[in-house]
Order: C-alpha cells, then structure tokens, then sequence
DNA sequence: GTCTATAGAGAGATAGAC
DNA sequence: GTCTATCTCTCTATAGAC
C-alpha cells in the first residue's frame, strides 16, 4: 500500500479492473496504462516488467486474505469459526470481485512467473480454513461419540469449503447479482451443515 | 467427436493440453500446430479461427458433462443423489484435470467470443445439481420435520457443491497427488454432510 | 517522475505450391 | 488435405526529451 505519487495505486487499480474480465495475458500495458490515465513509461518506471506488476497485485490483494480470515475467526470454535470463515470469505469476494475472479483464474495455472508467491499465500488462507475445520471437525465428532470424518483430510475438506465460497460468490456477482447477502451466505452454509444429508437419529 | 482425418482431433488434444498450463490467451496456434505434428495451415483447414477452435474444445469437452452427470444421479434420491452426483464430478475431473484447469480459469469470464456457449453448457450441469439438491432438501426437512432451508436457492447451493468439488479435485490433482480418490470423495462429501455442524438433538 | 517515439519480437491469419 | 512462406498487426520493453 505504498501511496508514493498516487500514480502506483491507478496503475493497480487499473490492472485489476482490466484482467478480472480480461484476464492476465489478455490485459496489454497499453490497455492498462490508458484506463490508469497515465503513459506506459510511467508504468515501467513503477514496476520493471508486466510480470512484477501483476505479482505485485496479486500479492497486495491475497496478502491480506489470511490476515481477515484469522480476525474474523477471533476465539470462535466449533461451527460458529465455520460461519464466521465462510460470511468473512463471502465478504471479500463481495466487496473485491475482480479479484476474487482473478484469483480463481490464475489460482491452479503453474506455469506463472509468481507462482511461488500465490502458492504461499493461497497456503495461508487455507490453512486458516483448515485449523478450524480440525478443530469443529474433532469437536463434532466428540459430541455425537464418532470418529472425525475428515481426520487427516483437512486440507482437502478445506479447499472444499473454500471453493464453495467461492464459486457460489461468483456466481451470485456475475450472474445473479439480484439475491442478497444473506441469502447466498445462508445458501452456503445450508449446503455445509448437512441440509442436503439425513440426520443420524 | 467428428474423426474425419484424425488431425483435428490431434489438434484439439494438443490445444487442450497446452491451454491448461497456458491458458488460452497464452496459448498460440504455433504452439499447437507444434505439438499436435502438423502445420499451422492445417489448423486453419480444419478450424476457422483460434476463437472457433477453442469454442469446439469447451463445447466437446463441458457439453458432455451434464449427461454423465445425469446418468449418474439415474433414479436416485436424497443423499445418495447428491453422493453419486458428487462421485461423478470427481471423477471426471480426476480423468480430464486439463479441462476442469480450463473451466475453472474461463468459466466466469465475460468478454469470451464463446461466453453464450459455455454460460448454456455450465447451466446445463449445475441445474442437474440443483434439481437433486431441491428433491433432497425438501426431503430432509420433511423427515426432521423443519422448513426446508434452501428454498429459492438451489442454484446457489448448487454452484456451492459443484465448486466445493472442482475446488478439492485440483487442489488434489495438482498440489496433493499422492492421496487417493477415495480419501478426496470422503473428505467432499464429510464436508457437505454437516461433520463440522453439531447435530441438533 | 512523466511523457512520446520506436525498437524488436511474436501473434493471428492467408496465399499458393504440392 | 497438408505444407511452407509471408503479411500485417499488436505486444513488451526501452531510449531519451522535458
């Protein structure tokens, strides 16, 4: 977030705008510095290459995901750390699509010059997901006297949880933008909680 | 699935890998002609554009995927739906993970030449999640004798299941290889169940 | 720190021989 | 039906004025 001239930040914001419909390779440094209102000289003296600028993007706009995700998980435990996780993701996305749809685009290529860096910063916000889900896991098994389904699956069950999110997020901001938070928040948890499964008696 | 000489299939294999990786703005018809064995000239024989080739390749490879999810579910209902649903999906991906890479990286997308007919072929598979979805939500809430708590939303939790396992199949084919298929599906479906919900009494 | 102008490589697409 | 050769345009990146 270093502010310098301004003229860093309307570069970003630029670019973001650009690629979430475009994608990367699909958004030119023309494109970008046009719709930044500056001249693509300006954009090569704040970043040294296309690659660094959208690592640098990407790092910004992931970076802080792990740091929301843990504060909006606070002392919660159990299934309410689950509703917390999944209504701060949801949040997110809501209030960055663009992002959130790069993110999902770019998310399982391997063949990025910033590949490094995203892997490492989709691990942390996994992991996130994933120490709640052992933990609501491991007490929801406790409390009905079974054992833990997901035991040693929890970064599987957390990218499932992940992906959910996402993918409803999306949905609902690019092709049902009419419905309301609450109720794509509370369309996702019904699927989580078991709604769709019989209840042991 | 047109075989005519065998080229334009060797042509739409190479495409599919190489997008993968690459993407498909990444991807150039050298590339391709490269590594299917034939001239650049032959992809213009047989295709009339990139756009065109890669329209073909998303309809071939998604077009199919709603029947074989409905030949999956066939009559089941409730639970064993949405498990066999699920299974299937999985599978599919498990079998064609360049092309649940593909999916994922255009599937929200908006300024795609092929955006009409990807946005009617992923209707097509998510409403056969719905559709079971809705029979067994109606279900479960009628046996716990509560209201059912996805009425109205069913496209929501359908794209929440659906990327639920798109989401935990590639992080399993691309980052966790070594687990098993069996261990992926019950780590899904464990996540979907309500394992991290308590269990009403 | 920002601009214009341009170099140099690589892209999609076509023509015409075989 | 497949090939080689090439056209034309666009892209990343740099040079140098202001």
């Amino acid at each position: 977030m270093v502010r310098s001239s301004g003229t860093k930040r309307a570069i970003l914001d630029a670019a973001l705008e650009l690629a979430a419909t475009r994608g990367i390779t699909g958004t030119t440094m023309d494109d970008v510095a046009e719709r930044a209102g500056v001249a693509k000289g300006s954009l090569y003296y704040n970043f040294s290459s296309k690659d660094q600028l959208f690592e640098a993007l990407l790092e910004e706009g992931v970076g802080s995901l792990a740091d929301a995700l843990r504060e909006a998980r606070g002392e919660l435990v159990g299934w309410a750390a689950i509703e917390a996780l999944v209504a701060a993701l949801l949040d997110r996305i809501a209030a960055n699509a663009a992002l959130a749809k790069l993110m999902a685009s770019e998310i399982f290529r391997t063949d990025r010059a910033w590949q490094k860096t995203l892997f490492a910063l989709r691990h942390e916000a996994l992991t996130v997901f994933a120490e709640a889900i052992e933990q609501a896991d491991a007490a929801a098994a406790a409390s009905a006297g079974t054992a833990a389904p997901g035991a040693g699956a929890s970064t599987i069950m957390a990218s499932s949880v992940f992906g959910a999110v996402l993918m409803s997020g999306l949905e609902w901001l690019v092709f049902e933008p009419e419905r309301s938070r609450d109720e794509v928040a509370a369309a996702i948890l019904a699927s989580l909680s078991g709604a769709l499964a019989p209840r042991p008696s």
